[in-house]
DNA sequence: CTTTATTCCCATGGGAATAAAG
DNA sequence: CTTTATTCCCATGGGAATAAAG
């Protein structure tokens, strides 16, 4: 036809902009009512596997830029052909169209489907070997493929695929086809150019000549695992390859069944941990964290835990493996004693089943009623109770100041007045904690649990409006807010930058842990983790800083042999948040804030969960911010150690009041609350990261929006 | 051929019993060195789906019944004939063999494999409607199918599925094959009468006669549900349907991730529990007992839990839900309890870490010697403790005899000396429950955890053998052997017939519970699960018995509308197994071998776990049978409630030597232990029913031993 | 009507071989 | 050599229609 070479060029693919037209071929027509456009109301999807249907949406315009009616669509034929260069080309779909034209004008036409080379702009040619001569096509139908379609019977995948088009709101088509071509016709990786296909929309006529609308590209591969690759590319620490750094909590019973959190770097979806030699289907987390149930154990002892791609059967940290601990499990005596301890203290009203934790509660305060107040009034200055009787003294809360433990996970902003930071853990004294197994100059690790004093960090001071029930707010104060000033002045001993000396190293060759060692210590910047875990830093502001040091290659020049093995270490590793403003400042003193308990008097009974509000004003009591007789003393040395506090119990109380010593620590989160199921309830994994209602037990409900995993690269 | 009518009948299938033969074919032959019968080594699958390959071994014999050895074995062709009947027979696949017979004469031979009608004996005609004619036949092989193979290049699934036989150990032939031809033609629930095919061996110049061998039969269809048939036919009771009878535990934090069981009847593979809306998949682990975590809960409160069926849809127990009491999860609490009671409770050489158990343990001691040995001496004839001070009085461990809760759960026997008994719990005083929450005369339920005395159930005394470490035997003695008289008289109020009247129903309309109200409830014989969850009973001789009540005939006259969904009787619904001889009995006082610790003295300090050790004698107490005052007191009435207790606190401290009432209870298990998860630690059913190592992730290995989910009809 | 177990279909997942890059 | 991303293959899982039983 004469017209054909004046036909417009391709439509841009990609855009939605309508209507989309070309006004130039106008006078080539006689009359403006043909389908002289069509624009992708839903692109084909960018990536699929030959294997499954896809489908695509479109609309069609007239001469005028008028979208065109459809009131019937049908699939008519394939549309084979012998092209210019004698090659066969099987590959197309003609639909006929009933349509109504903007002037009312009713009319059948026909619409041509192909797929071309979006390189080339070439028809792709059917290159299989099927041995079903109806199947030696591009483009393939579900009729033609279904037997009870080609009986004429009712068939339910034709409700699913048609061949016919989907008329949606009168105008738009949807059209399912299936691509029975790969755009890489050999095995193997593929080269740079890799072949890609688009849509081409024929108006029937001129299908010789060029199409009315080509679609976005398709990648039309056969490959079950496309899309797996690892996202580590957005977020790579060190040489890329993941890398256990801490696993908490790192022991557990050989029954297995808890849920543990491996944090570390460049964790990647698809990732399993494992466990000795036993691979557990994991949850990755972020880069920084997956999430996963140990598995049994057939005795006790420490396993290496390394990572294994599920999908390549790769494997890492073999050379630097985490450590887990199995323990005995004895939950006869754990039940058992639930049981006594509740006897002793249940009381008239309580109701039928008391929870664990009001158990726990109360035999804590009864404990320490008897055996800590019976010491006298001095109580709220000795921090430290000691057990009566037979036991030796207990300087089990340690007040320590500065650095605090710190599960890193990934955090979804839930409070907004709290400046992107995790929301605090309730009545949480402030950031610190416990630097229990850190390395010492040496370089040697201590044994696990063991303490090594650590100098403060400052933090701003947190002032916490918080309701019993958990929801607070929290306000960062500047140094000049500071409602002590004998907290201001408490640990200027750190360094001028604001950065901390989280253990006894020279500055010269520790960087501190609290420069942001991992990605993922929230210091500064809001790290949000989508769905597809890939993270995201959306306060800008501080990427510099936390980007300061990379805490793999801080950690290698500790551990030139990689990162040690040691269960202590990979336990009790700590992070420290940079605050906010690295000049602000807070005192220390949150674990003060359990001090209150210590010379509570013997509660008066109340009902139901008294815990909450039957304990004595903390503010009453007197705070002491001397570090504990004996515990923070440096001629401690290395082999005097002190009991294991776990993580938690360095939080202060639930729905104490704003204290004075109870700044810093705007980023603390419970480490144990990734260790959840039955043990530790609130997980804040579980309430931000994960799914509230786990997915439907494996039932993959069958996707019919044809998009199929996001290609990665 | 002429002989081809004197041919021996086909080889009856299935039999093992080398060799196989017939000798009466011998004199047809010049020599015995022929291929004169076969053997199949290993049936083809007795269910396949017809996509996908399946295999089988035979074994090759001459008429001298020696086998024969096989050097070589191809593929060599399809085997398409015309039957007599005109019609097209495309069923068959040759296989050309070197063989070696016993003489040494080495011989090709040919071997054809065919399928057959396991009814009529005739060929199976191909029926499908495949376009590619090379597909059109009832046995394809790989390479048929195979591009790869097709083109001579390598190919990783020749190596799974191989045309060519494979030979093992010289002798026996492995043979793949894809069946191609359903046994059903049409869609529907097939009749009664369903097509089955056999694998029918042929020599090649004898294919027209008989077979050397037919296999079993194989059922091929195209039903990737097919074996996900409920199994409850074997097991059923009432109407069929699976009915949530108990949950255990019943509550849980809204965080959800704790393992629950769901106790019930009917339960059948596939079955996934609803809490609320929400399905979770389940694991079913027999049919009376669900393994499932619970989902985390947007609020607080009661959850119905129903069932659903993955694969249908259908639903149960709607009308009769379980219910699950979400609670707020507290680990701030909760952990902080730990901590500071450890603060009180540590001794000189603890180890860093403490165990929690081990805190809790001592807890209640230290808790117990304060407020409870204070009261004097009277302690273990005053078997419950009254804490001091504002408490009241807490009558929490309630020594009631007989009747003890038991959550059934398959098993498999670990410990050859018990008689095919459950391992019992570490230092498990004895069979002896917590009958709360059962109804009354009245059809009335008592509150969740309020208390209804029982009377006794007799059991065989056990006699535990054990360390400290977990590892013990269990010997069941005769009534003969008891070791303590006064035991055996203890209870001889209960029934004649040696069941219990397990609450105070009058005893013509409450069978008793201990009647064995669930088929898992193992009284006596040994029911094993295997992998494919059928249930077996192994002991047939108590097989009467256990059939003697059925559960929910029992709960349909107590609750004429149905079980009510109280969740308190859902929870402390207890089970009674029959007792191994019925005449056998023993005394209660399980419970009494708490009360060791109720006059315990201030324990000395010991180091380490010294909770296993440092108790006094529980045989240098005496031991009351008494009902513990204000306990067992019929006129406690409804409204009196006692403390809740949980299941496994009923149970005796570990490791205790055989005491004089510790027997019966043979079968029971800490029902705590099917709670796994962080709380609850060894796990019976963790150890017996599941597998040590959890399943790959995802990993479906492919399956090479050609064998589908066993057919369930 | 519901329940059940088939039909063929679509979809997803995993593996050896492959091929290219490093 | 290892890593990676393809090839086609085998396998499994879920759905509408179906058909028979109740």
């Amino acid at each position: 036809m004469a017209h054909e070479s004046s036909l417009s060029p391709p439509v841009p693919s990609g855009e939605h902009i309508p209507p989309p037209l070309i006004n130039h071929t106008l006078p080539q027509r006689s009359t403006p009512y043909y389908i002289a456009a069509a624009q992708f109301e839903k692109q084909p999807p960018d990536n699929m596997r030959k294997s499954n249907f896809f489908h695509f949406i479109i609309s069609l315009f007239d001469g005028q830029q008028h979208r065109i009616q459809v009131q019937k669509a049908v699939f008519k034929d394939f549309y084979d052909t012998v092209g210019t260069d004698e090659q066969e080309y099987r590959n197309g779909l003609i639909y006929k169209l009933l349509v109504v034209y903007s002037d009312g004008t009713q009319k059948e036409e026909e619409l041509c489907v192909r797929l071309i080379d979006s390189n080339t702009k070439q028809l792709v040619p059917y290159e299989g070997t099927n041995k079903n001569p109806d199947f030696r096509r591009v483009l393939l139908t579900h009729e033609l493929i279904c037997s009870r379609c080609l009986e004429r019977r009712s068939c339910g995948n034709k409700n699913d695929t048609p061949s016919d088009p989907i008329i949606l709101d009168n105008f738009r088509l949807k059209i399912f086809a299936k691509c029975n071509q790969n755009c890489l016709k050999n095995a193997g990786n593929p080269k740079d150019s890799r072949r890609r296909f688009q849509v081409a929309l024929y108006e029937i006529d001129k299908v010789s000549g060029q199409p009315i609308a080509c679609s976005d590209s398709m990648f039309v591969h056969n490959n079950s695992k496309h899309g797996r690759r690892p996202i580590y590319r957005d977020n790579v620490v060190g040489d890329g390859k993941p890398c256990i750094v801490s696993i908490y909590p790192n022991e557990g019973w050989t029954t297995g069944g808890s849920r543990i959190t491996v944090i570390g770097v460049n964790f990647f979806e698809g990732l399993d941990i494992v466990f000795g030699t036993v691979p557990v289907q994991s949850e990755v987390l972020s880069p920084n964290a997956i999430a996963v149930r140990t598995p049994p154990a057939t005795m006790t002892g420490e396993v290496d835990v390394t990572l294994i791609f599920r999908a390549s059967g790769a494997q890492f940290c073999i050379s630097n493996p985490g450590k887990f601990l199995y323990t005995a499990p004895d939950d006869q005596i754990f039940e058992n004693s639930f049981c006594r301890i509740e006897r002793v203290i249940r009381q008239q009203d309580d109701p039928d089943q008391l929870p664990k934790d009001l158990v726990l509660q109360r035999a804590a305060e009864l404990l320490e009623s008897c055996f800590l107040s019976s010491r006298g009034a001095q109580s709220s200055t000795v921090p430290f109770g000691q057990a009566p009787f037979v036991y030796p003294p207990s300087p089990a809360l340690i007040g320590s100041n500065g650095v605090f433990l710190f599960t890193p996970q990934p955090l979804t902003p839930r409070q907004g007045s709290n400046g992107g930071m995790l929301p605090m853990s309730e009545g949480l004294g402030g950031g610190f904690g416990y630097g229990g197994g850190m390395p010492n100059t040496n370089g040697d690790v201590y044994p696990r649990h063991s303490y090594m004093p650590q100098t403060a960090f400052p933090f701003p001071e947190i002032t916490q409006h918080g309701d019993p029930g958990g929801s607070m707010s929290t306000e960062v104060k500047s140094e000049s807010q500071m409602s002590s000033p004998s907290q201001q002045g408490l640990h200027k001993s750190t360094l001028a930058n604001g950065m901390v000396m989280p253990f006894n190293l020279p500055y010269e060759t520790a960087p501190p842990y609290g420069s942001n060692s991992l990605p993922l210590t929230h210091g500064a910047g809001q790290v949000n983790t989508n769905n597809n875990n890939s993270t995201s830093v959306t306060d800008s502001a501080h990427i510099g800083q936390m980007a300061g040091s990379n805490s793999l290659a801080y950690m290698s020049r500790l551990f030139p042999g990689g990162v040690p093995p040691s269960p202590g270490f990979l336990m009790t590793h700590t992070f420290s948040p940079i605050p906010t403003t690295p000049t602000s400042m807070s005192g220390g003193g949150g674990l003060n804030n359990q001090f209150f308990a210590f010379n509570s008097p013997l509660l008066s009974p109340t009902k139901g969960r008294m815990a909450k509000t039957a304990r004595p004003n903390p503010l009453s009591l007197s705070m002491s911010n001397e570090m504990p007789n004996g515990i923070s003393s440096p001629n401690l040395g290395s082999t005097f150690t002190f009991p294991p506090i776990t993580p938690s119990a360095l939080i202060a109380p639930i729905n104490l009041p704003d204290l004075t010593g109870g700044g810093g620590g705007s980023e603390v989160q419970d480490p144990l609350s990734v260790n959840s199921g039955a043990t530790s309830g609130s997980s804040t994994l579980h309430s931000t990261s994960l799914p509230q209602t786990p997915p439907p037990p494996s039932s993959r409900k069958r996707k019919h929006d044809g998009s199929p995993t996001t290609e990665l690269r």
